[in-house]
Parts: C-alpha cells; structure tokens; sequence
RNA sequence: GGGCUAGUAGCUCAGCUGGAUAGAGCACCUCCCUUCUAAGGAGGCGGUCGCAGGUUCGAAUCCUGCCUGGCUCACCA
C-alpha cells in the first residue's frame, strides 16, 4: 500500500500545479485506504488542497479525479463523496504488486547482511531464586517476537538476558534449604530444579513470618520486628559471607543455581525462546563503579560528606539520584551503568532495547540520561520497551505467598485443553501419538502465546485462570485453523497454481485479499519501530478473516476455469506463507493439520 | 503531594502521526455442513469513546482542567 502512495504522490503534485497552478506540499498529501462501502481502493481527502485551490471540496476533487484517471495509467476511475475522492485502482496493478511478492522467498522481510545494523535486546532477566510465572511469560513472548520482528525488519540482533543471580533473595532460598531441605535435590524429590528452589524460597518468607510475630508479642514494633528477625540477620550474613567468596557459601549457591538454570531451561524450550548471550549480576554487579569514578572526576556526579555518589538530574524535571553507597558499594543503578556500557564494548551496537515492566520506568528514563552525561552518545539508541503488569483479578501476583500463575503449569494446563477440544472434535485421525502431541503443544501454545501478544505492551492485563483462554474468535487457534485448512487445499491441489490471472476480472474478494497481502512489508516496518508484536498479531488476524470470507464465498475447486482455479489455489498458498511467515515472528507455529 | 501511564459495547481488546455512519472477538438470539476442515461463515442485540471546556471545515485521536485506576518518586533489586 505504501508503494502505491508513493506512486501517486508525484501526480497528485503534478496534477495540482496543472489544475489550480500553485506547488502543493508533498507533506500535506494525506491518504487513507477507501471503506468498504465506498467504491474504490485509495482514498485521496482533498481538504488540505482546498487551501491551494481555492474551490470547493467537491470541485477539486472532481478535477483532481478527473485528471488522475487521464494522467495515470493504474488509475481506472474516481468518484467524489464530500471531500474524499476515491480511486479505482486497476486490476493489472494489483496482480502485478502481488506476482512480485509471490516470488519473494522471503516476502515482507528486509535482507540483513554483517554491515546491517546491530540492536541488543534483552529480556527476561530472572531471578534465580523462584520459577518462572505468567508476568516472565509476558516478558519473554514480547521480547523474543520484538526480537524477530526486529531481525525480519533488517536489523541485525542479539537476544541477551541478564540473570539475577546475587543478593539477598538468593540467600534467602538458599538459607532456607540449608535450614529446612535435609539434603533434597531435584533427582530426589522429582521436583524441577527451579521449582525445589521456589520452594524454599517460600518456605523462608513463612519462617520469616512467624518470627516477625513471635517478636510483635514479646513487645517489638513491627518495624523492629522486621529488621531484627533472626532469619533474616542469618541470610543477610550469608550474603556477606557469600561476597567475600567463602567457600561453603559460595559451593551452595553454585549448586542451587545450577537446579535453577535447568529449571529454566526446560521453561525456555518449551516456551520457544533463546538467547545469545547470558549475563550474570554475579559478575558484572562491580563493573559500574570505575565508570561512576569517572563521572565523579569530569564533574557531571557529586559526592555528600558521607562519601556516597550522587546525579542531579532535576534540570531534566527528574530528582537526585544515588549511584554509590557511602560504603562505596553499588546499588542497582551503578550495576545497569557498568552493564550498558560493557555490552556496548561487547557488541558496538547501534541499539538496544530493554525488555523490562513498566514499574522500572523511572529507572530507566534515569539510567539512559546518566549514560548520556558520561558522554556515551549510544545513550539516546536505548529504549525501555516497558509493558504493563500481567495482574490476577485478585490483585498483583506474589512469588513469596504462593499467588502467581506459574509459568510451567499455565502452558501444561493450555495444552491438555488444546487437547481435549481436539480430541472432542475428531479430526486427526492417522495421527501417531508423537504427531498428536506435537499438534496439542502447537495450539495450546499458540493459544496462550497470541493471547498475550495480541494486546498493546503497554497496557497492562488481567488474566483470570478461572476463565480459560479462548479457542475460538480472535485467538491462536483461530488463525493456525486456516492455515491448516489451506494445507488442506494444497494437499489437494495437483499444481502449485499460478500468480497471474490473465482474462477474468477479480473478485471482489480476492482483490481485498491481494491488498491485505500486500501491506504485510509495512506492517513488519511498523510493529518493528514501535516494539509491537500486537500490530502483527492484528494484522494477521485481519488477513485471516479476510481469507475466511473469500474461502467462504468463492469456490476453489468447484470454479469452471482452470485458470480462476490454480489462480486461487495460488492465493491461498500465498495467505498460508504470510499466516505462516507472521506467526512465527510471533513465536507461535501453525500446524498443517488440525 | 510531584512525575509517568491508562480509562472505547456486559466482558476482552482494535482504532489514537485529526478525516466519511467508532470496529472485532466473547457472551446472548437467528440462520448455513451432499463446495474445498463448522476451531468456520452470514445476520441480530449491544456505545454520551471517563467528565467538562478549547483548537479545527472536521476530535475517540491534539491542548487545558477535573474524576477514577495502576506504577513510581529507597543507601531494595
């Protein structure tokens, strides 16, 4: 579509001087593709000429039509409604716009090679001290499928994540499993590595708990109470013991975190994310202070009398900011400076794009001018894609009192319904139960993936495990059905059909197809500049409908022309290749049958 | 209190760089499987686009104020 308006704009301008002899901005040219109820594929609104022209809206459109339809070849007819002129776009263009997309292999995707530009994007970033739940799910869908987008958009990129695996929290599972555990592991207790650990984790908050109350009775404030727990005083000396590398420490915390990351690995697999580099907090938590040093020496930071660093950002309408304790420790801000700037040593990106909740955004919006001050000019190339919270209908989801929707559990629980409509509906038969399982894992991972993916980043969602996420409508399951059902006609299909269609007109509905068709290269330019799988999940459905109502209303097989027949054989294999091609910027995969 | 962000049908969401009568899905009610997969299609019901002003030929969209929710403003991460 976006070609189209670019053909149009030089004898839209052309036509302005010959008619009404005045030069009329090409920025003011404003397009909108026509309504269904109005005749006509592009729309030209008039009002802004009406200033140049100095005639009504209706005259100008008339002469603009008029001159259009002489002047320019693909330009078959007008009409005028108000001060919108509609224009009839001939069939030759279109079919010719869709031949060339037919035989591009990789259709709407820009070609990448080493002199492309590089973008970083980091997500999921996890703790190691618990499982992952649905808002890691959100975080990891929206970041490997920006990632791709990106990628398809003609960007080199790398996934990175930074795993949390320091600090007090970490001390805190650890502790409990010292105090608590005897000695359980995965391999004895059958539990995944990650979920043991969340199990202490948990077990710690509940031991906490009950120390905090016992002290409120004994006549503590439960200020007091909270500080002086004797659980807490016993991990917070582990983590003392733990930074000066004592060895027990140190040998315990390797071991758990070890049960952790295969825990995650599985999550990740099965969820279909992956990385090309880890970064570990357990290494790169001290590499920003050298860099707050320097700050300090060229002046853009300053120091209180107790030592600890400070940057004044309220000339940017933000605060004072701390980037060093006055024990010279680092406190999360110095961590994300040393990090930023070692990945940019690392890769030399043009890029980077943080995968992080919007509860950080202050963080960020910080992070990005102290990055700047330091004179790093990359600073103004990074961007928080920050996302809302994935909320129950009861409220935040907790980790430490147990109410979150683990991660491993909702795709498990997605599955066995994808299952169970399945098998309600029949239609797999000759399948093995491998191939069974894999179609189950397709859908009710498609299910919940385009679920998530469908709604903007930024606002935030309620998911409500009571009520199970749709199968039908706008979902998943939806747009892999037609996929599967144009697989069906292939299978069917002799040849592999034709791209043009050399006598009969169009349909109408395969001319709305071909349009749908081929805005997909922009949509991948959109969704990649604003960060939004939603856009190509939208997108997709829309061509989806589309192609159900021409599959509905016009005949394939049944069409006495051979040429309509293999023209429309060819179209359906070309919608499956964008359905197809789209979901899988999406991470989601559609099945050849279902 | 300051900052950021959101508020569109009973529910979940599109539309937001200003354009024609605000669109989908779910739910509810009708129809359509001897044409290619009914996880589909056709139709009905359902809206003061949070409220009030303003800018404009034109506002869900831009501006201002207010209301409501969320986040944030830590020597936590």
């Amino acid at each position: 579509m976006k070609d189209l308006e670019i053909k149009l704009i030089e004898p839209i301008v052309k036509a302005v001087k010959a008619i009404f002899g005045v030069d009329f901005p090409v920025n003011q040219i404003n397009f909108q593709t026509t309504r269904k109820e109005f005749d006509g594929d592009i729309t030209l609104v008039v009002f802004p000429v009406v200033r140049f022209s100095k005639k009504s809206p209706e005259q100008t459109a008339e002469d603009l039509g008029e001159y259009l339809v002489r002047e320019v070849q693909f330009v078959e007819a007008y009409n005028v409604l108000k001060g919108f002129l509609n224009l009839v776009i001939s069939d030759s263009y279109w079919l010719e716009s869709y031949a060339s997309a037919y035989q591009k292999s990789d259709y709407g995707f820009v070609k990448t090679d080493d002199s492309a530009p590089l973008t970083i994007v980091e997500y999921s970033s996890p703790n190691t001290n618990k499982p992952l739940h649905l808002g890691h799910i959100r975080n990891n869908l929206l970041g490997y499928s920006v990632a791709e987008i990106i990628k398809a958009s003609g960007t080199r990129v790398k996934k990175v994540q930074i795993i949390n695996d320091r600090g007090i929290h970490i001390c805190k599972s650890m502790l409990a499993w010292k105090k608590f555990g005897q000695g359980e592991t995965p391999e004895s207790s059958g539990l995944k590595g990650d979920h043991l650990v969340g199990k202490y984790y948990v077990r710690f908050d509940q031991e906490y708990k009950k120390e905090i109350s016992n002290l409120l009775v004994e006549g503590k404030t439960e200020e007091e109470a909270k500080k002086e727990a004797p659980i807490l005083k016993e991990a917070q000396q582990m983590l003392r013991a733990w930074e000066s590398k004592d060895e027990e420490v140190v040998d315990l915390w390797t071991r758990m975190n070890q049960w952790v990351y295969s825990g995650f690995d599985t999550t990740y697999t099965r969820l279909g994310v992956d990385f090309d580099a880890n970064y570990y907090e357990s290494e790169t938590y001290l590499l920003g202070k050298k860099y707050v040093d320097i700050g300090l020496e060229k002046g853009v930071f300053y120091q209180k009398e107790d030592g600890s660093v400070w940057v004044d950002l309220t000339d940017e309408k933000l605060d004072h900011k701390l980037l060093l304790r006055g024990d010279g420790t680092a406190v999360y801000m110095t961590q994300d400076i040393g990090t930023a700037i070692q990945r940019h040593l690392d890769f030399d990106f043009n890029k980077m794009v943080y995968t992080v909740g919007n509860e950080q955004d202050y963080h960020f919006n910080v992070l990005f001018k102290v990055l700047s001050r330091l004179g790093y000019s990359w600073a103004k190339d990074c961007r928080h894609l920050s996302y809302g919270m994935v909320d129950l209908p009861s409220g935040k989801m907790k980790s430490r009192e147990g109410t979150v929707v683990d991660a491993d559990d909702l795709m498990e629980e997605m599955v066995t319904t994808a299952k169970s409509i399945s098998e309600e509906l029949g239609k797999l038969d000759g399948f093995d139960e491998e191939q069974l399982a894999s179609v189950y894992e397709t859908i009710g991972l498609g299910a919940l993936k385009y679920f998530i993916l469908k709604v903007d980043p930024k606002k935030r969602m309620v998911f409500n495990p009571s009520e199970s996420i749709d199968f039908n409508g706008h979902t998943g399951p939806f747009i892999q059905y037609t996929h599967a059902r144009i697989c069906s006609l292939q299978r069917r299909a002799e040849s592999s059909g034709i791209v043009l269609k050399p006598e009969s007109e169009l349909h109408p509905k395969e001319k709305e197809l071909l349009k749908v068709i081929l805005c997909y290269p922009d949509i991948i330019q959109e969704a990649a500049k604003d960060c939004s799988p939603a856009v190509l999940a939208n997108y997709t459905y829309d061509l989806v409908k589309e192609y159900n109502q021409f599959y509905q209303q016009v005949p394939i097989f049944g069409t006495q022309s051979e040429d309509d027949k293999a023209f429309r054989i060819g179209l359906s294999s070309m919608v499956g290749k964008v359905i197809s091609s789209s979901m899988c910027l999406l991470g989601i995969t559609v099945p050849e049958r279902m």
